[in-house]
DNA sequence: ACAAAAGTGTTCTAACTACACCCATGA
DNA sequence: TCATGGGTGTAGTTAGAACACTTTTGT
C-alpha cells in the first residue's frame, strides 16, 4: 500500500448489488427490478446503488430496501466482490453483492419508490439480466444451497409459525432434491430447532398439520442437519 | 444504479491485501510486511497495493506476490471485503482481502524487492498489525479451517511429496484439535486423494515413513474429509 | 537394547437410509 | 366414502469413535 499519493488517483465506482431471496407459492425467487435507464434499458437487473464515500456496504443495502423495495430489517450477507474491467458498459465499476432472505411477514414491496418496476421472478424462470448479474445470481443461490446445511434459513424465509411439510418442500425446493419426508422429521425434530406450538393449520380437505416456531432459545449459529 | 451522474462524483480507494499462507516446522504461519511509512510505520501489516483503475484483483494479488514478495502463481482465493470506514487513517479505503496457500517448493521471499522487510510469523505469535489486519487474519484463519474439509488443502501447503504423518499433523495444526492418527489414515486413503510413491522418508532414527503424493487423477473439488 | 515414531485392525456405537401403513379432514 | 396429504416406526446398513500392540530405524 506504498507509493502512491492517497488522492491523486481516479478509483473505480464501487456498486452494492443484492440478491433479495424469497419464497412463495413453494418456489425460491428473487426480486428483480426494471431498467429505465441505460445501459440495459427495459431490462431486468439486482437493485444495487453507489457507494458513497461515507457509506458502509450495508447501509447502501438498507437504502436500497427501504427506498427502491420497502423492506427492512432483513437478513444480510456479503456473498462476493465482482471486478470484471468490462462488467459495466459506462466504466469501472466495482459491485459488492449480498444477499438478503425475506420472511413473508416482513415485505410489502408495493410500499417503495419503484413499486411497479419491482417484480418477483422465480429462480425457475429468470429472465436474462442486464450485467453480470446471472453469475451474481448463481452465485447467491449456491450459497443459499451451501448455507441451509448450517443455518435455520426457514426462520428468515417462512412465516414466523409454519408446518413441517412447508419447511420440508423448502427444503427440497433450495437444495433441487427429494428429501424423504419422515428422515426430515426426525432429522429437524432431533435438531432441537422447531418447536410444536400445540395449534393445527386448519382449512385444506385432509388432516390438519401441526404448526411449529423456531426455538428462540437455541443459538442459530450451531444448527446443523445432514440430508 | 440510478439517478447519478457517472463521474461526478469521488471514490474509495481500493486496496487488496493479502493473508498468505504458508506451514513451516509444523506451524501455520502468514507473511507479514513491515511498513515504512505512516500510517502505522514500523507497524507490520498484510501486503497489499492499490487496485488500478484498469485491474482486476487477481492481477492486484499477482502484483504484491512477484514484486514485493518474489512468489508467483499460488492458490488465491477471495475472501471478504472490508468496509469499515475508519480502517484507513489516511481517508476512505475498501479492502478486497484474498487470501493464498504457498507450497514450499515455491516460494522465495527473499526474492522480492522488500525482502528484508518480509516475515513469516506463526499464526501462535503473531504480532499487534496495523489496520483491520487482525480481523481480516482471523477471518482467513476460520475460512481455512473449514476450507481444509472439503478441499484437499495439503496439496497445496506441503511439497510434492509427503509422509502421511506430516499431512497428519497439517490438519491437526489447522484445525486446532487432537486427531486419531488410525482413523486419520483411514479417511485419507479411502478417499484416495493421495497415492503411496514407494519410496520411504529416510534419516530420522526411527521407522522410516511412506512417501505419498497427492493423487492428480482425481477431482480435487470433490474431495471431503469428516474429521 | 532402547528410545522414538510409524504402521496396522477390531469392536462398539451412532447416524443415516429405505421403506409402508394408518389417520384426519373436507368435499 | 373417498381422495388427499400428514403423521408415525423399524430394520438394516454404514460410517465414525475409541483403542493397543507390533515394526523399523539410529544411536
Amino acid at each position: 500500500m506504498e507509493k502512491r499519493s492517497f488522492t491523486s488517483y481516479r478509483n473505480p465506482a464501487i456498486a452494492v448489488d443484492l440478491v433479495v431471496f424469497g419464497y412463495h407459492s413453494e418456489q425460491l425467487s428473487i426480486l428483480l427490478l426494471n431498467r429505465k435507464e441505460a445501459p440495459f434499458k427495459g431490462r431486468w437487473t439486482l437493485p444495487g446503488a453507489f457507494l458513497g464515500l461515507e457509506e458502509t456496504f450495508r447501509q447502501v443495502c438498507q437504502r436500497i430496501l427501504e427506498t427502491k423495495l420497502g423492506i427492512a430489517d432483513l437478513y444480510l450477507e456479503q456473498l462476493y466482490s465482482f471486478d470484471q474491467p468490462n462488467r459495466d458498459p459506462r466504466g469501472r465499476v466495482l459491485s459488492v453483492a449480498y444477499f438478503a432472505l425475506v420472511n413473508p411477514d416482513h415485505y410489502d414491496i408495493t410500499a417503495g419508490e419503484m413499486a411497479n418496476d419491482v417484480k418477483w421472478f422465480s429462480m425457475e424462470e429468470l429472465p436474462r439480466l442486464g450485467f453480470d448479474h446471472t453469475t451474481i445470481v448463481q452465485m447467491a443461490a449456491e450459497r443459499l444451497r451451501a448455507k441451509i446445511l448450517y443455518h435455520p434459513v426457514g426462520f428468515e424465509l417462512l412465516h414466523h409459525e409454519f408446518t413441517l411439510p412447508e419447511l420440508h418442500r423448502l427444503y427440497e425446493t433450495i437444495l433441487g432434491i427429494p428429501i424423504d419426508r419422515r428422515n426430515f422429521r426426525r432429522k429437524i425434530l432431533d435438531s432441537g430447532y422447531i418447536v410444536m406450538t400445540g395449534e393445527k393449520k386448519t382449512g385444506a380437505q385432509h388432516r390438519h398439520p401441526d404448526i411449529y416456531q423456531f426455538n428462540s432459545n437455541i443459538d442459530p449459529g450451531n444448527f446443523t442437519i445432514n440430508i
